[in-house]
DNA sequence: TTCATTTACGAATAGCGTAAGGATG
DNA sequence: CATCCTTACGCTATTCGTAAATGAA
């Protein structure tokens, strides 16, 4: 479990779009597509519907979003941790 | 910040030893030391010292510590709200 | 010498970008 | 046809195990 790709999961949720989010990211498009399809894959479940006009979040993308911010924030604070003086 | 580099970190500092805690966490010896290296270089602090008998926290790994077992159960819990019917 | 970790190195794997493909309005 | 997302493919970087090296008691 890669916080990067959680990272990448809440962006895409937010911003409701692959191409959009990916430079915010610094990913391709592609690129970027291929990261949320594995977390898919790891998760074994699939986070968001895709469509023509961008991507919305499914039921289960729904209920693991508000556990990926909780990861981004204790990560967060492990780093700071870790470099505290 | 990947969670498995967080497991070994924890395992490690439970068991006080890379060459006991490897074949727990089904690695090889040398390659449970490269994780922990790799998380300590991730960080930008060192978690362990080293010694002839095993391994024991720093004050920066007792720190971190925590940090990394919060993860971990969120962590699980993410994984538990992805496969839930 | 024994038991611990580290380093070296080669093979397999994963990650990412470019280019091409598919689908929908 | 314009705009999304996906697939294909190649290259680079990371990962992990085996073997050799280092260090301390």
């Amino acid at each position: 479990m890669d916080v990067a790709l959680l990272h990448a999961f809440v962006q895409v949720s937010e911003i409701g779009s692959i191409s959009e989010a990916a430079p915010a990211l610094g990913y391709s498009q592609p690129g970027l597509s291929q990261r949320i399809q594995t977390l898919e894959r790891r998760l074994g479940c699939r986070l968001f519907e895709r469509g023509p006009l961008g991507v919305r979040l499914t039921d289960r993308g729904e209920a693991v979003l508000p556990y990926a911010r909780i990861m981004i924030g204790v990560a967060d604070a492990l780093r700071a941790e870790a470099r505290r003086d």
